[in-house]
DNA sequence: CTTTTAATTTGGAACGTTCCAAAAAACAAG
DNA sequence: CTTGTTTTTTGGAACGTTCCAAATTAAAAG
């Protein structure tokens, strides 16, 4: 109903003080007497004051404001991963612009131009496949902390913070082979992303240093999606000779791989090992538990904030590359008995 | 290494013109030569000239913010209601602080009065357990459109978009029914949200309707997840007369359902008869399909979206309530052939 | 070449803050 | 009562836009 939004000078006006000294009050600077400070804190409340961050943010030309760019919501893994970002942001007394690409670098060009308009003080971006670096150059380049999640992206010089995906396929390969399995599958994804390649090179050199000669049949792209799971499987049906486990591109690849296989009167667990990657928080519940590589995606999207907030406090610094570790989580769908191996480096 | 942001009169000083020409331009005003339109316009790329959308808000006391907060994004059901709106939000060349509250309504609170400085144009909230009415009215009084979605807030004079829960419910029951059903429990939920509400009263009816007398013993609550499905089936295992099918209160309650069958070697499907609701991604391909009431998060989110851009375009308009039909589709789960249900109003 | 009309361009105020240098007020010491 | 110190308060410029009324320029008409 108020024609026009009550302002800083008007709550000045009404307790008889200049307007500095309500921006004083405001930012809570101890220059200021306690007696107006009360005064000026009354008013605020009764007449329904609400601060205008926009227009700090021109005066100051700098927000509170992170944009967070995530490739695909709809998968439980990334949007545990937003919301352990939200958490970190949060607190830190900032908001975010959350935005959803889809998949798509067009997409993802015009939502990070708006959130530049709009001015944010840093990016966090898991990117689109197909990404390149010219994307975030102009970003980058105008002092804006950008800091890249989960995904790679060749030649930008901005800040990652990726999972060790070669450790811990390798680490899933060796549990595989230590059950006795030397058939063993890579299911899921396609060969255009560095995750792909980064968790099948751990594939390959788990498999080389037992001396198991690789199948290439055995290597099976799909979607890296539940449905692609299902397709895999019926793929690997008509093979002559067939693989008695796989390790799985992600969670819900997995997930998927159990479905087909019981569509075969296969039971997942005890017919065929799987072993998934990410440890989605249904990996947990699911029947059989999920055996998986757990990258506690909440705990990245944690980290990935602190990152960026770090580097927007500090203004400009070095990019800085982290590799977080990842830890096997051994439960049913592999065929072992349940324990939790130790953190590997 | 820009020590100050290039400005509007920047390139109106490099282009021989006044500022005000150069935002002439920049809102493709028609008013402009074209010849000092293209001089702009190419200075404009050529001194990497970003907008600065703040200060065209605070100019105008308009902004192009949307904030949305949702309760649980980790939940694929809100996961995708996200998406929807962030689409629609995009190509309305709005941008969107997306926040997720877990459920608390402090956190809540925060979080949307954060947005409030801000200065959004509208709200759209998929309110936390236990939000009350005082919680918007600040924002709504302030002539700020809100729309509320998936869930009710009682008392809130402001616009909603729900679904028809009460005829999903019915619906799905008639069917197990016809199936040949008459010991049908409810699994998941607590009683204090609307939505539980909802859904228990269709299936109330539907059972009412038939003459089948309800048995309080096969309500069994327990938490909207997975694991809450999970820990629903390890309570009926105890009952001297079991059910012979559920009603779940959402996807993840019948998927837990189905773990926790399988570990008690229960074929789900065929032992048991499951329906769903909400129709998540997964209920297509998961092994069996799930029979569920489909409610098209994605579309909702897009309703929404578009419902709140509506009022902010139409300034202050009364509070509009929606409630979206909703269809059974009938897949595996409750042992029935496959086939789809024509949408019921 | 003047007048009228239409097409373009333009200063400057405004939006709601912050920040600075400087003024004012309060207090203490001589 | 001065003077010096400390505490508190204060105008006004600035941030980068938009918008208005008015000025300037170009085109058309006489």
């Amino acid at each position: 109903m108020n024609k026009t939004r009550t302002s800083i000078v008007d709550i000045a006006h009404a307790a008889g003080v200049s307007k500095s000294t309500v921006s004083l009050v405001l930012q809570g600077s101890p220059l200021v007497n306690e007696k107006t400070r009360e005064k000026v804190n009354a008013l605020i409340g009764d007449l329904g004051y609400v601060y205008n961050r926009g227009a700090a943010n021109l005066r100051q030309s700098r927000s509170k404001i992170i944009g967070i760019v995530v490739n695909d919501l709809t998968n439980s893994f990334f949007a545990e991963l937003a919301v352990g970002m939200d958490m970190m942001v949060q607190s830190a007394g900032y908001v975010q612009f959350l935005a959803h690409s889809g998949e798509s670098v067009d997409r993802q060009r015009e939502v990070i131009s708006s959130m530049r308009e709009n001015g944010i003080a840093g990016l966090i971006l898991s990117p689109a496949r197909g990404t390149e670096a010219s994307d975030i150059k102009p970003l980058a380049d105008s002092g804006i902390p950008v800091v890249l999640v989960v995904r790679n992206v060749p030649g930008a010089k901005v800040s990652t913070l990726l999972s060790d995906n070669y450790a811990g396929a390798k680490a899933a390969i060796r549990h595989l082979i230590s059950l006795g399995h030397r058939r063993i599958a890579f299911m899921g994804g396609f060969a255009d992303t560095a995750v792909f390649g980064e968790r099948l090179r751990g594939y390959r050199d788990a498999l080389a240093e037992a001396n198991i000669p690789i199948n290439e049949k055995f290597v099976i792209h799909s979607a890296p999606s539940r449905a692609g799971g299902v397709a895999a499987v019926e793929r690997m049906m008509d093979f002559a000779e067939r693989p008695t486990s796989a390790l799985c591109l992600n969670d819900a690849v997995a997930f998927g791989v159990c479905d087909g296989l019981r569509s075969n009167n296969i039971e997942p667990g005890k017919g065929f090992g799987i072993v998934g990657f990410d440890d989605v928080i249904e990996a947990k519940t699911a029947v059989p538990a999920l055996t998986t590589v757990s990258v506690d995606p909440q705990g990245m999207g944690q980290r990935a904030a602190q990152l960026v907030l770090k580097q927007i406090n500090a203004g400009q610094t070095d990019p800085e590359s982290i590799v977080t570790s990842v830890r096997l989580v051994v439960r049913q769908s592999c065929g072992a008995p349940v324990k939790q191996l130790e953190e590997l480096a």
